[in-house]
DNA sequence: GTGAAAGCGCTAACAT
DNA sequence: ATGTTAGCGCTTTCAC
């Protein structure tokens, strides 16, 4: 493609024979402004199909109204939904979105980082990789005090900035709340690994719930989901329906062993919600079009893309530097849904997870 | 956040009391350069967390290497794959990705291009919204010759650029096909809305698989969904199963479609995909966690995006200007599947769909 | 091998 | 109301 010269202030100014600060004033509407110049301005403007250049307004501003965004991976449900959340805030307030992602790969993070701050972005939106466990290349961006961040989901356990990140804890309890207003008598919690903090919070959210409502945990019903598989849910599930006390609930920590625990529970004749009833936390959007009788808490993936946008703004337009931020949290939504998908949409609540 | 004044080639090149000519030539390394000078540009550069600024050399370059995407929805199983597939390839020859989603709203695409003509983007990659019917909006980018741009997936009729599409027809034909291996003889179509060309492509692809097997496609085995629901997929299923001829195997348009089917099916009392096989075209992942016995014919949204990223860095990277593009035509692939989900890995096949 | 100067497109301060 | 000028950060001639 060779290279376009486009049309620039100084060829209508040229044109017009006038100057090129005129051209400028003219075209953003300045007071100061005869409006026979302007109107001439305009027209040769839209003659020429004039587009105003924004590289040459980033460098004279020092501000490029670009946001960059590092995302572990693009194709899942929850991400994309926090790509969404944060483009549709981001394109209202005027500014762009560039994305990477980092295929929770540490070293692509870094690369990503690196890349966003060449470009000069306003501020940079992060959801560390997996194996991301130190955060220098975050925190100790040039000069120390460089472009504003917002983490999120995945946040650095002492970082100054905001983090928003979803409450996991409470969503867990909820479900399992739900599960116990339902008659359920033994509920099964099929866990994460417990490397991960979110699969810890949703540990204890399971049994906090149960406490408060006056009942022991019992170790026999927790059984860890480590590679957090569909086949995993399966095997775990039918040790469950396999032990002394078969549970009538179970709460998974997501949907996808979700799936293999309602596969087992089938498996062995029993039905769901009747016999069993099964609610997962979930990543996907996938519960909608699962077996009916699956309840799930969603991740508010969108509403975490629009606060981090928001918050990033607002870090960038404040004046005065901040000292700390607490982190934002979220609540999950429990979405309940009854036992026939035909009359679904009538008998799906939302409630509010978090308080 | 206030705003940091960050290093720049001035800043360093005082520091030495050298020019900023030669700190340039130092830091890009150039062959005219005295290791010494070279190396105490290096270890300023290093000492001050210099980064360069790839605004300035927008401007000065006249190329931003940045490349602009403009999408209906993010959170859509394929089209997150076609993000994901351009992201990956544009990093990988260092090039950045400005994303912008049209929300299926013309006046919002309209107001993405412009943004994305503004911020000087080499290359424009745009999948249209379902409103689109009228593209003069890409097709008369200022001057005419603009901006290079790459069509996927809804492409204008007539445009000389680059069209990146799926053979749906291709697809349609295959996954009837396999029904027909499978031994069906009363294979039924639930179609798409007629007035989108993929329905139409796939339901000619259904229709010629049955001639090319010597069978006469019937009419009243040809249910058209336009709604594109679980619950209109439902509907007509049901449609289907009390007329006389009792359907055997199925081609949906889509998983959505599939799964009211599915559903309808087994509220029957037939099994599936003993007594009815059935196959579905589709553009999400849900395949993987339905229902055993669903295979489906999968959008390679991934390929796609890379694609039209490749596609797009050798427009701009061509010096003369190529008059017309023929359309690159995708195959989808076939993903069949078995009936026990337990095995399910073990007896996934994908075959290559297109020619 | 290095320096000086021009220029990419734009705007804001400072004239007039 | 409009023109002049300088400068954002960088590279790239053209001198020396």
């Amino acid at each position: 493609m060779s290279k376009r010269r486009s049309i620039t202030i100084i060829d209508i100014a040229k044109e017009l024979g006038i100057a090129p600060s005129t051209v400028s004033r003219a075209l953003s509407g300045h007071s100061k402004i005869s409006p026979e110049t302007r109107d001439k301005v305009m027209a040769v403007a839209k003659k020429w199909n004039y587009v105003p250049n924004k590289i040459a307004l980033s460098l004279k501003n020092q501000e490029t109204r670009t946001l960059g965004l590092i995302i572990p991976e693009i194709v899942h449900y929850f991400f994309s939904n926090v790509i969404s959340g944060i483009e549709e805030v981001a394109n209202k307030n005027g500014y762009s979105l560039l994305i990477c992602q980092s295929g929770e790969s540490l070293e692509r993070e870094i690369k990503a980082v690196s890349t966003l701050v060449r470009q000069r972005v306003d501020g940079l939106i992060i959801c560390c990789s997996r194996e991301t466990e130190e955060f220098d290349h975050v925190e100790k961006l040039p000069e120390n005090k460089g472009v504003p961040v917002v983490y999120f989901d995945r946040v650095p356990p002492n970082s100054k900035h905001p983090k928003i990140i979803v409450d996991d804890l409470m969503g867990a309890k909820q479900a399992t709340a739900h599960l116990i207003e339902q008659g359920c008598k033994n509920i099964a919690h099929l866990a994460g690994p417990e490397n991960l903090l979110i699969s810890r919070n949703r540990l204890s959210g399971y049994r906090l719930a149960l406490q408060n409502a006056g009942r022991q945990p019992k170790t026999e019903l927790i059984k860890y989901c480590k590679e957090g598989t569909t086949e995993v849910g399966f095997a775990k599930m039918n040790e469950l329906l396999n032990q002394e006390v078969i549970p009538d609930g179970v709460f998974a920590n997501n949907d996808i062993i979700a799936l293999g625990a309602m596969m087992a529970i089938k498996k062995k004749g029993l039905k769901i919600p009747e016999d069993v009833a099964v609610i997962g936390y979930s990543n996907w959007q996938l519960s909608e079009f699962m077996e009916p009788g699956l309840s799930s808490v969603n991740q508010p993936g969108a509403e975490m893309g629009e606060q981090a946008c928001q918050c990033i703004l607002n870090y960038i337009e404040s004046d005065e530097p901040v000292e700390f931020f607490s982190p934002i949290i979220l609540p999950s939504s429990l979405v309940i849904r009854g036992s026939s998908l035909r009359k679904r949409s009538a008998q799906i609540k939302v409630l509010n997870a978090g308080g």
